[in-house]
DNA sequence: CTAGAGCGCTCG
DNA sequence: GTACGAGCGCTCTAGC
């Protein structure tokens, strides 16, 4: 082989992660200028590697080089001993970001980049060091991490850039007393205490060393550990036998991976200029630019001042018109390449997909839609069928007017799936998802849709149409005059390509053009780390989320409803006896007619439509006066609402293939940042009553599995007590008491000890009211006592606890001031009413005091979701549902109490380490066979 | 026949 | 006229 790797030839292997951390903790935190996307450690990365790449000249430059990084998640060390690494903070909040574009960085440079799921670096660089050293090279690993020290030796050694040191065999016997041979059988001894590794207590560098050269090697000493002189030392030895044989398998590096690519591969490339050129002035980094534009004598694009993607007044997307003529029919393989390549150049591409319906784990691929630039969109038919009623197609294959679906995605796969090509989506969640079943895992994204929450939640919805006419003053072609509508709709599979190329493209032509609207916004509005931190990285989590789905026994919920059917049977019947005629139990105008006109019951109050009144409370009223009938229908309307919405509506939800329920979680569906589940809502399975309860027993885990449940305690009320700052609540939640009893305690000057339910149970409510803008009226109607005995209440608490009052109100007028109310992480939720006259003014201003709370717990939990999945890596574990303040995972039995453990840890320390929280965060856990048993 | 409003009930 | 934040099933009516 003429380009093999052999004699003569000299590896540089560089250690990516020492580099990343060395460059992030040297510079302060640099925000890029445009979008505040933080960039310190990516600027230090690219200046260290530019300035190895200058020094690498004279005889002795390499032949072969690659940066080599740690695979994000665990490595199969951790499957040897659970605790390993487990000292590590994990990495800073605007590090995370970075990791990714130090790949792309060192490919800008036109250097390999080599990273391997379940490995570390260190093994990757030892893999390829033997192989080199094999084939008769040499080695030079640059690093100082003395973990790769016992690579050393035979043409192999370490080069300490900072330091500019080169370490040899002398240098590691210098260093562990013994040479490379034997560095990880003093390692073993002495263990690591930043990596976690025990080794022999008592035992440091030295004495292992010692020990080492006295015995040979590891094996003799602990063989012959009996000889010992030192009592300790012997005693340590024997007992802790096993300990020191792990930590030596722990701290052996592997010289035997399997890679996927071999030293060939990593040849010196010749650089491009232009490429490297183009990636530092994306980031933004004009010192570098420069340099590297001088040096090669090429000009340097200009890096404005002004963020990005602004577009100017003159040019700004909504002043171009929508030209649907414009859009391109994609049917052969060379314009497909073609879309892709500009996708490449530009290193964005809006994306939208088209299906044959809106159920993600059912529905098929259609056609795909790009767009790189305003006004310019393509449209990707994959899978027309020949319509029922036109001709527009020749033959049924269709293979003159589209694609087939593996060609299409056999070039668009990769552009998906390039991490240096940003992929902008209006919400991605769905597209994703389809693309996901298709064999393809996106990444990274963007998501105009939670762009548009990051910046406007509390102004209006985030759906396209509305977007469009809003930012772009434009209206977007209905979908109904494609598919038309109820029995007669047909599917997009159906819909003739001609009109689908119109339809589609717009779709990606509007998502770009607002995503260069809402893209800079972002930074302008201060709201870069909630959608780079909170939202974006929340999308992927819930898409997996949906996509496990829960199981759900269909015969439970069978059973459940036919006896509900039967007792609503004779409930109908008892209540049309007592009404005197038949009537449709379930039409509020007919009963309230009923009750109040033929049976002449006084208190009948009309609503704003004329109707009678019979909610609920009304029917309690009058049942508790003795009346038969409200009281037949409130028991007949519990069975109702079980029977239709639950036992029944639900099974209409089970996949026929999976055999489980997906919901769909909307991640911008409450302005305060919580979610909303739909299709079916999974957040409101009834729980409060016995009977409603027995629905969860039909959310069952599948074998050998059990449902895990793990909820926040009381985090609303902790959140108040930490944003308003009142000692006295504080101190209650670090003492762990009950909350409510000792408000009780504080108001009504109760001791702890003589609480009665009663008078805890109006505390309880007096604390709720406070979280949702309390009014005498709401409290009095809640408790149902007198208004005046209510308001008295509350002057009475906020007596006790006049921070709350003074939160209240410096709440409101900030909301009054700015417009918008915020949480404790820097989500904003407008207030566009909160200076209203009228009835409209109370409702903003108790939305006002209640968003930052429910926000900032909405926050937190999100915080915890997407930690989740990297933490429960390789355990047999998946996290299913959330319920606002509830986790739902499926787990393998064996394994419930570790993930129970780690899931709380998760979940307690989310609001770490941006918020340092006076009040401890507690979590409730459960376990059981199913929901109802877990909770 | 279909779409949308209103009511009522479920959850945190 | 009122507790905060959600979704959905049913009835009823307006309009094609």
């Amino acid at each position: 082989m003429e380009t093999g790797f052999g004699k003569g030839c000299h590896l540089h292997l560089i250690d990516g992660s020492a580099f990343i951390f060395r460059a992030y903790h040297a510079l302060p935190p640099l925000t890029r200028k445009s979008d505040g996307l933080p960039i310190g450690a990516v600027a230090g990365f690219c200046n260290m590697l530019h300035r190895y790449v200058e020094g690498n000249t004279g005889p002795d430059a390499p032949t072969h080089v690659a940066v080599i990084f740690d695979y994000s998640g665990k490595s199969f060390r951790n499957t040897m001993y659970d605790q390993y690494k487990a000292n590590r903070p994990p990495a800073p909040e605007d590090l995370v970001p970075q990791f990714p574009l130090t790949r792309v960085a060192t490919k800008a440079f036109n250097i390999a980049c080599k990273e391997v799921e379940g490995f570390e670096a260190d093994d990757i660089i030892a893999t390829l060091s033997c192989q080199a050293r094999d084939a008769g090279g040499r080695v030079t690993i640059i690093s100082s991490d003395k973990d790769l020290m016992q690579l050393v030796g035979g043409g192999v050694e370490m080069l300490d850039a900072m330091k500019n040191k080169r370490i040899d065999r002398d240098g590691v016997i210098e260093k562990f007393g013994v040479g490379p041979e034997r560095v990880v059988d003093v390692q073993a001894l002495a263990g690591d205490s930043v990596d976690n590794v025990p080794g022999a207590p008592g035992i440091g560098i030295k004495t292992a060393a010692l020990l080492i050269n006295e015995y040979g090697d590891l094996e003799s000493l602990l063989d012959r550990a009996e000889e010992i002189k030192q009592p300790k030392r012997r005693q340590t030895l024997i007992e802790k036998r096993d300990q020191i044989e792990l930590s030596k398998r722990l701290v052996q590096l592997d010289c035997d991976m399997t890679l996927d690519f071999s030293l060939e591969d990593l040849e010196v490339k010749d650089p491009e200029p232009e490429t490297l050129m183009n990636f530092l002035a994306e980031m933004e980094f004009r010192t570098l630019t420069k340099r590297i534009a001088e040096q090669n004598g090429i000009e340097a694009p200009v890096i404005p001042d002004a963020p990005v993607n602004v577009p100017t007044s003159a040019e700004a997307p909504a002043d171009q018109p929508f030209d649907p003529e414009a859009y391109e029919w994609v049917k052969d393989r060379a314009s497909l390449e073609a879309w892709a390549a500009k996708a490449v150049a530009k290193g964005y591409v809006a994306v939208d997909t088209e299906t044959t319906g809106l159920d993600e784990m059912v529905v098929d691929l259609v056609g795909v839609c790009l767009s790189v630039e305003a006004g310019e969109a393509c449209y990707i038919p994959v899978g027309h069928k020949k319509g029922s009623s036109d001709d527009l197609f020749g033959s049924e294959e269709l293979d003159e007017n589209q694609l087939p679906l593996d060609v299409v995605l056999d070039v668009l796969k990769p552009v998906l799936e390039n991490e240096s090509v940003l992929k902008i989506f209006q919400n991605a969640k769905y597209d994703c998802k389809i693309l996901k079943r298709y064999g393809v895992t996106v990444a990274p994204i963007d998501d105009t849709m939670l762009l548009s929450y990051a910046l406007h939640s509390g102004i209006h919805n985030h759906g396209m149409d509305a977007l469009s006419e809003r930012y772009l003053n434009h209206q977007p072609i209905p979908i109904k005059t494609l598919l038309g509508t109820g029995k007669s709709a047909i599917t997009f599979d159906r819909v003739p390509i001609v009109d689908a190329v119109k339809y589609a493209a717009e779709d990606a032509d509007i998502t770009l053009r607002l995503w260069q609207k809402f893209k800079p916004k972002l930074h302008q509005e201060k709201v870069t780390t909630v959608y780079e931190t909170l939202e974006r990285p929340l999308s992927p989590v819930l898409a997996q989320m949906e996509m496990h789905g829960i199981k759900v026994d269909r015969d439970t919920l069978s059973r459940m409803s036919n006896a509900f059917a039967q007792k609503m049977a004779a409930l109908e019947a008892e209540i049309h006896e007592l009404a005197g005629r038949s009537f449709n139990v379930g039409s509020p105008k007919q009963l309230g007619e009923i009750l109040f006109d033929e049976m002449a019951i006084e208190g009948g109050k009309k609503g704003k439509t004329g109707a009678y009144a019979t909610g609920a409370d009304v029917l309690e009223d009058l049942a508790s006066q003795g009346h038969d009938l409200p009281a037949r229908v409130l028991d007949w309307r519990q069975l109702s609402k079980l029977k239709s919405t639950y036992t029944d509506a639900l099974q209409d939800h089970i996949n026929p293939d999976t055999g489980r329920v997906h919901t769909s979680y909307v991640q911008t569906g409450a302005n305060t940042g919580r979610l909303a589940s739909t299709d079916p809502n999974l957040q409101n399975i009834p729980v409060r009553t016995e009977e409603g309860r027995r629905i969860r027993e039909a959310f069952v885990a599948d074998e050998g599995k059990v449902l895990i449940s793990l909820d926040y305690s009381q985090i609303e009320l902790r959140i108040l007590a930490q944003m308003a700052d009142i000692e006295a609540l504080k101190q209650a939640f670090r003492d762990g008491l009950d909350i409510h009893a000792m408000t009780a305690s504080e108001m009504f000057d109760v001791p702890m000890d003589e609480m009665t339910s009663e008078v805890r149970r109006r505390a309880k409510a007096i604390n709720f009211g406070v979280i949702y803008g309390i009014s005498g009226f709401g409290l009095a109607r809640n408790l149902r006592i007198p208004r005046g005995e209510a308001q008295d209440f509350i002057n009475r608490y906020f007596e006790r606890f006049p921070g709350i009052r003074t939160y209240m109100d410096e709440t409101k007028a900030f909301a009054k001031e700015n417009l918008f109310v915020q949480t404790l992480f820097g989500r904003k939720i407008h207030m566009p009413e909160i200076n209203a006259k009228g009835p409209r003014a109370g409702f903003a201003q108790r939305a006002a005091i209640n968003a930052p709370i429910q926000g900032t717990a909405a926050d937190i939990i999100r915080r915890a979701m997407i930690r989740m999945p990297a933490e429960i890596a390789g355990l047999p574990a998946k996290m299913l549902l959330q319920v606002h303040d509830e986790l739902i995972f499926e787990v393998e039995e064996s394994a419930a109490q570790e993930v129970t453990e780690i899931a709380r840890r998760v979940m307690e320390g989310a609001a770490e380490p941006v918020l340092k929280l006076d009040v401890p965060l507690v979590v409730d856990a459960g376990q059981g066979a199913n929901w109802a048993e877990a909770h």
